[in-house]
DNA sequence: AAACCGTACAACCGCGATCCA
DNA sequence: GTGGATCGCGGTTGTACGGTT
């Protein structure tokens, strides 16, 4: 049985008030983030830590840009997710000012009904069978035979490529499905997405898995 | 005017990963 | 090496609000 995160006595829930808000800012603008779990205390929050945290990170925190997303971060976000999948904390990572809950959010809202009205699945981004329109951001229906510009792409030699590349590559090469072999990650201060990726092509008889190294 | 419905988004919850004593 | 504490992530829920009937 899993201990509860915080005592549910004495502790706020939902909405947080202005005064909750400054009094966080407050706390952090002196002594900085992080120990979230001592800050409630510190700071004279009747929260839980994780509350606290969310709470910065998502919506008080300055560099945070709001409001509606650009036609360009959509297309960015439909990209990654393509790539990624539901990791939104990837994809805020690429979008500046955006946060993993606004993005996971937007797509929710936004991006999946519009792709589903599209006809396309905003699971697997893949055309609905019999739907006339093509998206610019889907693979479309499979090829029968290799197609020698993704080979030439995506090497086995764990070539490095660029995003923009793969994600044409994503777009009109019929590629069926995109798997992150590695779980390690990581945005490096020089902005690099390092990603260990398998990509399945369609036809069995090029099918082949081809690890490469995305910089991007 | 009121009830109902759909949408958007803030916030919570549970879990795995990581840290640290 | 181990176990508890903490962090970070993704899924889900709750609720405010605007539009429609």
């Amino acid at each position: 049985m899993r201990k509860p995160c915080c005592d549910k006595e004495n502790i706020n829930k939902g909405a947080w008030s202005k005064q909750e808000d400054q009094k966080l800012i407050d706390y952090i603008q002196v002594h900085g983030e992080g120990c979230w779990g001592s800050i409630p205390k510190a700071a004279g929050l009747h929260r839980c830590g994780k509350s606290c945290r969310l709470r910065w990170l998502n919506y008080l925190r300055p560099d945070i840009k709001r409001g509606v997303f650009a036609q360009d971060e959509e297309d960015l976000v439909i990209k990654l997710h393509a790539l990624l999948g539901n990791r939104w904390a990837l994809i805020a990572g690429r979008l500046p000012g955006r946060t993993d809950n606004e993005v996971k959010n937007y797509w929710n809202s936004h991006i999946r009904r519009k792709l589903i009205k599209m006809g396309i699945d905003p699971n697997n981004h893949k055309l609905h069978k019999g739907f006339p329109s093509i998206s610019p951001h889907v693979s479309t229906a499979g090829t029968s035979s290799c197609d020698e510009s993704m080979n030439k792409d995506i090497d086995n030699n764990a070539k490095l490529i660029s995003f923009d590349k793969l994600c044409d590559a994503l777009a009109n090469k019929s590629v069926v499905s995109v798997t992150r072999k590695e779980a390690s990650s990581t945005i490096d201060s020089s902005s690099s997405l390092n990603l260990d990726l398998t990509i399945a092509l369609p036809s069995n008889d090029c099918e082949s898995q081809k690890t490469i190294d995305l910089n991007c």
